[in-house]
DNA sequence: AAATAAAATTGTAATAATTACAATCTTGAA
DNA sequence: TTCAAGATTGTAATTATTACAATTTTATTT
């Protein structure tokens, strides 16, 4: 499906900047910031605005077509990848990567009585790259 | 063990300050953020400032007797309690609850490379008493 | 006990991410 | 074409956090 369908099905009106910031989040599975993207899209879209940015991606995950990550303590990430899966943050160089693990099923849960709309599943630690450099300490991005 | 011993026994100095944060964290279970620790503690030790929890926090994190929630997006969280479990945070009321859960064993991740240090997992929804009063949309605090 | 050095605390100022908001622009319907 | 609703923009305000220099506390040496 193209990203134009893709929004309309999702009751979003497919502007040019909604459709770039889409096509950006399916295109770059980097996990980024609302300032990577708007500093990606800038040269293109020379009028593009941060508050639009903002706006969007919070439109995003309200209509369910993009994931807030708060796994990063000083920046928000956002994943346009909806389907469930958990992610790898690197302490050295600061990447979010996509891990397929999953916690058991959630069903011993409900006895608790709780109404549960999202897992949040994550790990941190070193990845494979930074452990091969062995660069000594953390020094993210 | 009282609090003095255990931030002795984590190569901690155990000053007026940190006594109170740490005993503040560890008698609410609440995962107070920085400005709840500083609301609460002030009255009796009014010359206590911001930017000591702020320090102090981020040492009780670096020495393990703490851990950083990022669950809430718009304020990090911090937690007394350092043994593996997993949270839930109620859209609606914006409370932090502790649940056991945990996810499977990560054996299956180290194909991967990856070095582990830290396992968060948690679950955003509504919890049992606003699920009661009803009330229908998300009013934080 | 006095002098000194190291560590901790404090308060203010700076930084940076995010939001509020009013003005402008775009789109689609009447 | 006119109009209204919605989207975008840019600036200003807000807020959490950090930087930093000054002060205070604590521990050590003489």
């Amino acid at each position: 499906m193209n990203t134009v369908d893709y929004l309309q099905h999702h009751d979003i009106k497919p502007s040019v900047q909604r459709l770039a910031i889409m096509d950006y989040l399916q295109s770059h599975c980097t996990h980024p910031t609302v300032d990577e993207i708007f500093t990606a899209l800038s040269p293109q879209m020379p009028t593009l605005s941060r508050t639009t940015v903002y706006n969007t991606l919070k439109l995003f995950v309200q209509m369910d077509v993009a994931r807030m990550l708060t796994i990063d303590e000083n920046n928000i990430h956002y994943d346009g990848c909806t389907t469930p899966h958990s992610h790898f943050h690197c302490k050295r160089c600061g990447k979010i990567l996509d891990i397929s693990h999953l916690p058991c099923p959630i069903s011993d849960l409900s006895p608790e009585g709780l109404v549960i709309d999202e897992v949040h599943l994550y790990y941190k630690g070193v990845c494979p790259a930074c452990r091969e450099s062995g660069k000594s300490d953390i020094e993210q991005e």
